[in-house]
DNA sequence: TAGTATATGTAGATTGTCAAGGCATCGCGT
DNA sequence: ACGCGATGCCTTGACAATCTACATATACTA
């Protein structure tokens, strides 16, 4: 994990990306942003993590890349999901909320009592 | 990280292991069981990772370990939670909390339209 | 010309997997 | 009573994947 006091959550950075392109067409840049807004800064890519990540996803064939035009007016690469990224989005979020389930079922464990 | 289809969610180990080890000692076979056994076998240790993390967490402080008897009457190294250890999961417990409510945020994000 | 938006690469630490091996104990079959 | 396999328990090393930190480059905007 690098450091210890991660801003991800580890593992779950290719899921959130292709989250967020499956709303549409973004640029990297414009990803990083929508990861932070939407989770109220908690969660915050750096881009040493997310351009390697969208180059993971373009060779893998869940994402493809074009250029075009950011909002702003600059060239930017524009990211959306294939038909394989959708896929394997439903399958990466199906199987987070079965491991987050465990892991906060591991959290209730009871605690030994303080005698 | 090994293989993308892991067994755990990543840079969650060491907090389920000192929650495990705080319900009181155990020793490391025995952690391994009960995480695989509350989780229903949806989270399961291997011992190559298992093993490795009490060395670090016995290292940095968080756990004490002794060698004495398992309740099958054979040896084993018993690990229990120091007062560091126990602040440590507090900690780490916290921040989980965050970034996976955090994440469950973004997959709840609205999807694109399918026109 | 300063600042922001955007992309890229390299290097390294940390974590986890796989694979293999070792020793002790228990219980069964004979 | 004996041998032996199954299971409990620990250890280690090679390797793969992910993320961070840092550095750099370029285009547009004000």
């Amino acid at each position: 994990m690098g450091s210890p006091k991660s801003d991800l959550l580890q593992g779950t950075l290719d899921m959130l990306v292709l989250r967020i392109v499956a709303a549409g067409p973004v640029h990297g840049y414009g990803i990083a942003q929508r990861i932070r807004q939407i989770s109220k800064d908690v969660l915050q890519v750096q881009q040493g993590s997310l351009y390697p990540a969208l180059y993971r996803l373009e060779k893998r064939g869940w994402l493809r890349a074009e250029w075009g035009d950011a909002e702003t007016g600059r060239q930017a690469k524009l990211y959306s999901l294939t038909r394989a990224g959708r896929k394997q989005l439903e399958s990466e979020t199906a199987n987070w909320q079965r491991l987050s389930a465990a892991v906060t079922a591991i959290l209730r464990t009871p605690d030994a009592e303080t005698p």
